[in-house]
RNA sequence: GGCGCCGUACCCAAGUGGUUAAGGGAGCAGUCUGCAAAACUGCGAUGCAGCGGUUCGACCCCGCUCGGCGCCUCCA
């Protein structure tokens, strides 16, 4: 049974769907003005893992994640560049959808824009003019916090509090502090909508109200997002909600804890982020494994709890992945005694049951992975013993289809680097994977900050083609087999400088690795 | 000022009021190997920031202290 944490009551609860077998889930996307970091990707990544862990136990998942694409951010990133809005939307848009996918990151079901249901989201403001719960001053509609008793819940703040601790000058046009803007009216030259207050466009929290309600419901099941979002935005949220259905708007929220750089929330204003692409761009590691590599590290941590972002955890979940990869390479191989079989499938079967435990206690992907570290482990002692063909199409299968859940082990093959054709080989140093401490975005000014290699202990990428690599290795094997140690040590030496691996197989042939 | 979180071995990281405190990475030793690599085996916290308290018993509950962090303003 599934139990999922609810930041609405602080406790562990069991997870039930309003309507069996089919959950609906929204999950606050970003706002597109930017490239996206790392921590846009952990939180994109955990309601992916919770999206196929739901569909693997046989739920039918409705998953709703939306675009922000009216925001003063993006108006400002736009007038500086001198396009449209429309333009830099777009723009990140496309950006988002490459740097999630490299990430193995599914799209949701639904991806609305909040530009596309200003009929909706007027009409929510509407509705909650008419129910005494919003008022309009000069064009502007503001939330009346005080109107809506629960405000607060979420966040478990009281609204006094929320007054003293307020850093912000107070709008004199509010009837108090903390009432927040349903609809803006619209300055000259910012996109706007006609709406009974005159052109404008909305707040920022009332999109998610209105289309979370239109595409799943006025009660549905889950809501998440960053921790970042609980106060105000996801507080807002209930409050506009609640207020204007009279219902129970999310059963379960759900929040991910925050990706930080030495111990410190990393985020625009401090400067300390990694945005996604540059990773991708400064691994020496292909797409896919860099990718998977991500993965691993982002899912060793327990979703709520912060992560600290470094190369050195990159390069250990690479390791770890090493493991792995190689027991799949060494499944493919041939060798047929079947000694080991019967102890398979018991293995596979204590390894689900565990999976399964770990994921229902509230999406414990750490204990996950662990478990499967364990048949890994099993499996090689098996494979020591022997395992039938079938066996072992079996196990991989097993690995493929548990770690579906976590967008892990789907690969064919598990390869360190790019291999250029017909290039030849020079000892040029090793690239760091990420050369700077600071990734600047585009609004940022470039920093003299002092470079940091952050990948110093990798070894050098290979320039070689597999044939090429693959001649080496018979011309050594060859030599092996004339007993010339000699020659077969240099090539060995000679390869390995190139950050290739020889693994020699008891048949006399070898297997080798980037 | 208000609300809240975290501190587990060299590093990352689970965890439970009471069997030997998961798992991974790194390291060391051994088996295997022509040599390696991989795999396998063994070694590694008598202790879970510190100090008190509750309890028959706490790393896990309570209090205080120290250290680090987050939200209260746009933020995943």
């Amino acid at each position: 049974m599934l139990s999922i944490y609810n930041t609405l009551t602080g406790k562990n609860e069991p997870f039930e769907s309003l309507v069996p077998k089919i959950v609906r889930m929204y999950a606050c996307g970003v706002t597109v003005y930017d490239y996206c970091h790392i921590g846009h990707a952990r939180s994109a990544l955990v309601f992916d893992v919770i999206r196929r862990y739901l569909e693997f136990t046989g739920y039918q998942v409705e998953f709703v994640k939306n675009f922000t694409d009216v925001d003063d951010k993006i108006i400002k990133r736009a007038n500086e560049r001198g396009v449209s809005c429309d333009a830099i939307t777009a723009e990140f848009i496309e950006a988002y959808y490459q740097d999630m996918g490299r990430l193995g990151i599914r799209r949701a079901t639904i991806e609305p824009k909040a530009t596309e249901h200003m009929a909706e989201i007027i009409e929510l403001v509407q509705t909650l003019i008419q129910k005494g719960l919003a008022y309009e001053v000069a064009g502007d509609v503001y939330f009346q916090v005080e109107k809506y008793q629960p405000y607060g819940s979420l966040s478990k703040r009281k609204l006094e509090d929320l007054q003293a601790g307020a850093r912000v000058e107070v709008d004199e046009r509010k009837r108090h502090p903390m009432d927040f803007a349903l609809w803006k009216s619209s300055k000259q030259g910012e996109p706007s909508w006609e709406s009974p207050w005159g052109p404008g466009r909305p707040g920022w929290h009332i999109e998610c109200s209105a289309m979370s309600i239109k595409h799943l419901g006025e009660t549905f099941d889950i809501h998440g997002g960053g921790m970042d979002l609980i106060f105000p935005h996801h507080e807002n949220e209930i409050a506009q909600s609640c207020g204007a259905t009279g219902k129970e708007f999310v059963r379960y929220w759900i929040h991910n804890g925050f990706v930080q750089v030495n111990q410190e929330k990393m985020s625009k204003s401090l400067g300390n982020f990694f945005a996604i692409r540059e990773i991708f761009e400064k691994s020496r590691w292909p797409e896919a494994e860099t990718g998977e590599m991500l993965r691993y590290f982002l899912l060793g941590t327990h979703y709520r709890s912060p992560l600290d972002f470094s190369d050195h955890s990159l390069l250990e979940a690479k390791n770890a992945l090493n493991g792995f990869y190689d027991l799949f390479t060494r499944l493919k191989e041939s060798e047929d005694r079947g000694t080991g079989d019967k102890e398979l499938m018991p293995a596979i079967e204590r390894c689900k049951v565990a999976f399964r435990e770990a994921m229902d206690d509230d999406f414990n992907t750490s204990v996950a992975i662990a478990e499967l570290q364990r048949l890994k482990s099993d499996v090689n002692k098996l494979l020591s013993q022997g395992l039938s063909t079938e066996a072992r199409r079996i196990a991989r299968e097993e690995f493929r289809s548990l770690g579906n859940c976590l967008g892990l082990f789907q690969l064919d093959k598990w390869q360190f680097s790019q291999v250029p054709v017909g290039q030849t080989a020079d000892l040029s140093p090793a690239s760091p994977i990420i050369m700077r401490q600071k990734v600047m975005m585009i609004d940022q000014v470039e920093e003299a900050d002092t470079p940091q290699p952050m990948l110093s202990a990798a070894k050098p990428k290979s320039e070689f083609s597999d044939t090429q690599v693959q001649l080496k290795v018979d011309e050594r094997n060859e030599a092996r087999k004339q007993k010339d140690f000699k020659k077969a040590d240099e090539i060995r030496r000679f390869l390995s400088s190139h950050g290739i691996v020889i693994e020699d197989k008891p048949d006399g042939t070898s297997r080798w690795k980037r």
